[in-house]
DNA sequence: CGCTTGAAATTTGTATACAAATTAAATTAA
DNA sequence: TTAATTTAATTTGTATACAAATTTCAAGCG
């Protein structure tokens, strides 16, 4: 367990629950855990702390943040503002190959029927990622990506997200679509109701069944 | 010299100079400039990289990110999406109290002649930060908190922010203004506009003369 | 002259040990 | 019983030492 795995392995944890939200972190138990010295806990546990995957708990310990429908709104909120920048600046930089990408791994995500949460998660983010790069905006993304990973905790409710699959994936297309049309006015207006309505999906559900 | 107390002075040393922009920063230069062992510094450094005020150069060391054109208009377009966002939502919750602090801090701003350009950077983003705080959401708090401070890399050139403070200054008073007199969509344009001309002043500088 | 290759030097990564702080528990007083 | 206070336990913070990796630089080759 080298160093950037242990942050990686450490977070994959979180995420998938093997830390559960709420839950205090310890360096000791870590380091045990994981087969490490507590020295590399640290350096995962400092970057995951400035990345709002873990919060203070007290004066000096580390918890896990829960997961509440008000954070889980936020966090939509914040997307639903900086995303369609993000489409709307890499826009003039689209080419037909980056297109051509994200369509490939639509059809990936639409075969593998036996994807794990976290794998479809991850494409999904993917599929983004792709889209919004050629914005060449170092920051925007980098912020977008911290977003993204701090949603994906809220995703381990697999119902959603298989609820949320199918008309997911339709939208994914159209804004493929459109994008190939150069109507990109529509794509953003497509793009903002397809986050405004996951993140929706996600808080009713939330305020139903809190985590 | 205590660990939050060194990521704190880190971070205040990049903001001023002392490591400038594009130096290559090692674990055994900083533990004997700040005398220091290598453990709190990784562990600074480590929480300044998330933060992006430290970037990877090449494998292994970090670096001072330069200061470009293109990424001072990044930034200021991501705050010109988030902040008005952040008014909003602070709004319904603004009370006279709120406000009366927004205003000693004006005055204290106005008063002190011979503020540091970071001092006024600081108190510029307390302004901002008191009228944002209302809204309840750590996350937007919490980038905007992090933009800020990359923000504040940029107007170590006290020419610019000389030349701004008056019309800076008349724009806060009046944002305060229509804040008391509940006109939230004229102080969100009026904020939007303060942002956007900030951001282009400072684009244009850097364009003209890169740091 | 430029490019690779290799070894030396530097720098980062990790483990262990100990000091300082925090957290928990237990004792005492109201 | 509850609340406050002291004490013990745990946990974090830091220094030092060593291993592993990187970076640098110079020699050799095309």
């Amino acid at each position: 367990m080298t160093k950037a795995s242990l942050y990686q392995q450490l977070k994959q944890d979180i995420r998938q629950g093997v830390w559960p939200a709420g839950a205090v972190l310890n360096q000791q138990k870590l380091s045990d855990y994981y087969q490490v010295s507590r020295i590399p806990v640290r350096d995962a546990l400092q970057q995951l702390k400035a990345e709002a995957l873990l919060m203070m708990a007290g004066k000096a310990s580390l918890m896990v943040p829960p997961l509440t429908a008000a954070e889980a709104e936020e966090l939509y909120q914040i997307r639903l503002q900086l995303e369609p920048m993000a489409l709307r600046r890499a826009f003039p930089q689209l080419t037909f190959s980056v297109l051509g990408q994200a369509e490939d791994l639509l059809q990936q995500l639409e075969q593998d029927q036996h994807l794990s949460a976290a794998d479809r998660g991850a494409l999904n983010w993917q599929f983004h990622l792709i889209l919004y790069q050629p914005s060449n905006c170092p920051h925007l993304l980098r912020l977008l990506h911290s977003l993204h990973q701090q949603v994906e905790r809220y995703l381990g409710f697999q119902e959603i997200s298989l609820n949320y699959a199918n008309t997911s994936h339709q939208e994914h297309w159209l804004l493929l679509e459109l994008l190939r049309a150069q109507q990109l006015d529509a794509a953003v207006a497509l793009l903002q109701q397809h986050i405004q309505q996951a993140g929706e999906l996600l808080t009713s559900h939330l305020r139903q069944q809190p985590a």
